[in-house]
RNA sequence: GGUAAGGUAGCUCAGCUGGUUAGAGCGCUGGUCUCAUAAGCCGGAGGUCGAGGGUUCGAGUCCCUCUCUUACUACCA
């Protein structure tokens, strides 16, 4: 009998940073998702590492005057280390520097130039040590600076390998279009297609300028080469199972889900595809893509210092009632936020009041009807309706579960607990007692071990402690063959006896971490809502009179200012702007990006006064910034200037 | 600016190919049982399904316009 493979991954995590709550996130779904592949008895594969190799790694250990592979181990271990804390039940952890890693990227280049889709060029272009990328000239700040990271780029001109990323462009629109699901969420798919659909550059895939990175293989003689970081990391799903060196485990491949961030969703829908295209290689099933999480609403930065560390919330919460509260709170793909008093209220909500006390009722009742012996066998005599009831929700759940809907799993999942607690409610065990009912009594807690029972295994994979403990109570083990006894062919549970126990959570009545840091944030949270609630209804009441008005206070929130030209020239290549220089009686003169060229020559600019927004926040425009907004006036019949009426001294404020 | 996805009860969201009184969970509130973790169960409040048109016997569900939000993208400032 063959049995289903499934091959599950996380991205390999780069170690220039320790792990956060992003890299838990993903890795605590990936697990999710393997473990229950295992439960139901598939042939499964889970991946998780580090991506060690590129120009940051090799310059952040010299920085600390480290020997680079030391430094890549030591970061490494602490995601292995939290990985293990956390009890993630990955089956290999692979690292970018394994020599197997390496020889099998060796043979896929190999194996790409002879398909004709690696060739020699060169490359020159502006080029971010940080973020390791090359930008066109238009997107630099200031002609100099990374659009992303803010940092100094340099020009690089080297030679370079060039993978035909072009040449796939109509094979991945046509994956695309007949595998639906091959990225999820859906919406993802789409910016994908847009993005493919307006063309494809061909991708420098070597790099020159640095050493840390796996070489070209031998023949090609050509030592000066290392891969860029995303072939080499991208290739890691292939050579963890083995490819180009020992091929044990390559009949697992294809993924089952490749599980990412939304933020490399490129180059896994795109990039990866098309190297396996190219390797004649099978696709993976699906690419699932995951948002972000906010802290209170917010976007967690380092600068802000409101990041979450997951092994603090794990510790003070309980690891699995924080797995259990990030699949359930959140859709996939949508971005969640954290906040103690969400996952506080998931714990004695759901996990306490539903399901933990739905335990201690049935061993309640056992225990002081029975001297805690339970027996299923005639429960489908008396509760048919509600074995009916269980079932009809059960039905549902698989199909959510592979399409990444885990929180709509999660809450189907609870129906049948609402059943079991009705039940006890409906039938009142304590009356039937006393009436002398004992077979209906006995029938009706065999009801509730038998659904504590199912829903149990279905929730193992999310959390696999606390779920073997309910089943433990309830007399059997998790494995694969009870999983697929009880919920497959819906074996009765063997009698068992009950003992009395500690709640299994116990309800949270306050934030258990306390930060002097959080505190501040959320007092600044709070602040920062109320103010927009007053915006919002200020704005309100402006539009149901048919302008928007605001505040003074708002109003003075800009600033204007007199300035003077100082100097003003065409910005080549461009049909709308002019580079101007603009003193407001600063320092230095402000330079100011403005689309003004149809109506106004630089010569016409030169040494007049302008009005200018001087707190915009600075903008790119065809790689110049831009520190301001100039004032003017535009109608049909063109755009004028707004003026002081008489010269003002620069930096005069208007208002 | 372009493109896409959305705007459904206080909050987070379900509502497939159009069909009786629009749903769930949480929160709020009234009641009630006692096996249980002040848990459970029952009931209630309550939403012009973003706005306006249109198609239809009938639209949250299809079409058009507008508006707001988010994402991607771009030589708006």
């Amino acid at each position: 009998m063959s049995c289903k493979k499934s091959y599950i991954t996380t991205p390999i995590y780069y170690v220039n940073d320790v792990a956060h709550i992003g890299h838990a996130y993903t890795t605590i779904i990936a697990d999710t998702l393997a473990r229950y592949s295992r439960l139901i008895g598939e042939d499964t594969f889970f991946l998780t590492g580090t991506d060690e190799h590129g120009q940051k790694i090799e310059e952040a250990a010299k920085k600390r005057g480290e020997d680079t592979q030391a430094y890549a181990d030591k970061i490494s271990k602490t995601f292995k280390d939290l990985w293990d804390d956390f009890d993630i039940s990955y089956d290999k952890f692979i690292r970018t520097t394994d020599e197997a890693h390496k020889l099998g990227v060796q043979k896929a280049f190999t194996k790409m130039h002879e398909k004709g889709d690696i060739y020699k060029d060169t490359y020159s272009g502006h080029y971010c040590i940080s973020c390791e990328t090359f930008f066109p000239e238009t997107q630099l700040v200031d002609d100099e600076f990374c659009p992303d990271c803010g940092k100094s780029t340099s020009i690089v001109e080297e030679e370079s390998y060039f993978f035909k990323l072009s040449a796939y462009e109509d094979k991945l629109l046509a994956w695309y279009e007949n595998n639906p699901d091959c990225i999820l969420p859906k919406s993802k798919r789409n910016e994908v297609i847009r993005f493919v659909e307006g063309g494809l550059n061909d991708l420098s895939i070597t790099r020159t300028s640095f050493d840390w990175g796996v070489k070209l293989p031998n023949d090609f003689n050509d030592p000066k080469h290392v891969m860029y970081v995303w072939l080499d990391a991208l290739m890691n799903y292939l050579t963890a199972l083995g490819y180009g060196t020992d091929e044990a485990n390559m009949d697992k491949y294809p993924a089952r889900v490749h599980l990412i961030g939304k933020d490399i969703l490129r180059f896994h829908a795109i990039y990866w595809p098309a190297f396996l295209m190219s390797l004649d290689m099978p696709l993976p099933k699906h690419i699932g893509a995951h948002g972000w999480w906010t802290r209170n609403g917010e976007k967690m930065s380092k600068s802000k210092g409101n990041v979450v560390n997951p092994k603090e919330v794990a510790d003070a919460y309980g690891l699995e009632n924080f797995r259990y509260f990030m699949l359930r709170e959140v859709p996939f793909g949508g971005d969640g936020d954290f906040s103690q008093r969400a996952l506080i209220d998931r714990i004695n909500s759901d996990l306490g009041n539903d399901l933990g006390n739905l335990l201690n009722r049935l061993i309640g009742m056992s225990g002081k009807y029975f001297e805690g012996r339970v027996e299923c066998d005639l429960v489908s005599k008396y509760y048919q309706a509600e074995l009916d009831e269980m079932q009809t929700s059960l039905d549902k759940l698989e199909p959510m579960f592979f399409e990444l809907q885990l929180h709509r799993f999660l809450e189907e999942l609870w129906r049948p607990l609402t059943v079991a607690n009705r039940a006890i409610d409906k039938y009142q065990p304590w009356t039937m007692i006393k009436e002398g009912k004992t077979e209906e009594t006995m029938a009706l807690n065999g009801l509730i071990a038998t659904i504590l029972a199912k829903v149990s295994l279905m929730l193992h994979a999310v959390m696999p402690q606390t779920t073997a403990t309910v089943c433990e109570a309830l007399g059997f083990e998790i494995t694969p063959e009870s999983f697929k006894n009880i919920i497959r062919n819906g074996a009765i549970l063997e009698a068992f006896v009950t003992q009395k126990r500690e709640p299994l959570f116990p309800r949270i009545e306050e934030e258990l971490l306390v930060d002097a840091r959080l505190e501040a944030l959320k007092k600044e949270q709070e602040e920062a809502e109320a103010k927009k609630k007053a915006q919002k209804e200020g704005k309100e009441k402006a539009q149901a009179e048919g302008v928007a008005l605001i505040g003074i206070d708002q109003f003075f929130a800009t600033s204007l200012k007199v300035g003077t030209v100082v100097k003003a020239e065409e910005v080549p290549k461009s049909k709308k702007l002019l580079l101007l220089q603009v003193d407001l009686g600063e320092d230095e003169p402000r330079q100011v990006v403005a689309g003004i060229k149809e109506w106004y020559s630089a010569e016409e600019m030169l040494n007049t006064q302008v009005c200018v927004v001087a707190n915009l926040k600075p903008a790119k425009l065809m790689g110049m910034i831009s520190q301001g907004m100039l004032l003017a006036a535009k109608d049909e019949n063109g755009l004028c200037m707004v003026r002081p009426e008489q010269p003002k001294t620069n930096g005069t404020p208007i208002g």
